[in-house]
DNA sequence: TCATTATATGATTAATCAATCATATAATGG
DNA sequence: CCATTATATGATTGATTAATCATATAATGA
């Protein structure tokens, strides 16, 4: 059980662009598959995969209601992640840290 | 600046087992090259790339001290982030969510 | 200056990845 | 039962990736 290998593998999942538009849709709850794809403007079958993968690794859960397949969020991590990625981000695009190294 | 993009390349780096071990052994501090790369097991012209390429998505810095050079963790938020993803992991291989079945 | 040590980079290769189109499966309502 | 809607999957393709070997650059000290 290579555990640097699952915990990479988590962190991969989330740091492609389409999968992470499917985490920031989902932060409002769960939704099913025809919602998800033309919210974040994917082809059914690209988002059907990458939902597929996602759930593989451990990022999303899958809930079946007649014909629709719901997915959502399976851990609050996968946000507090996100978000403070999306703080490293803006501390890069503002310049901060290299100001203050520079200074 | 699509932000998506950026996002997904801070945890892309970080999602990647060589790059992880990295985080790991520089959560102590600040090393030299010479250090990393015999501390990871990978070849020095490897580690070299991955630490170059870590500083071009800002998760590391760099410190040049005569014929060395020194990498360190340029945001606190990278340690969380990873102790964050090694508590999904956690939770997955301890089954309460089965990563195995979702597979 | 020369040998040594530290780091980076060019070239190559095999592997993985994301997207697309087409098609398959499966549930539902009429 | 049939048409429709929702989702998944096979096959393909071009792009990206990680690793390796060899070599280049650059600083240091004898």
């Amino acid at each position: 059980m290579d555990k640097t290998y699952l915990r990479a593998e988590i962190l991969k999942t989330l740091g492609q662009p389409t999968r992470l538009k499917i985490v920031d849709f989902l932060r409002e709850g769960e939704r099913c598959v025809c919602e998800i794809f033309p919210a974040i403007n994917e082809e059914q079958s690209n988002t059907s995969r990458h939902l597929n993968m996602m759930v593989s690794s451990g990022i999303l859960f899958r809930r079946k209601e007649g014909v629709k397949i719901f997915y959502a969020l399976k851990h609050p991590e996968i946000i507090a992640i996100v978000d403070l990625a999306t703080t490293i981000m803006i501390q890069e695009i503002t310049g901060r840290h290299s100001l203050l190294l520079a200074a």
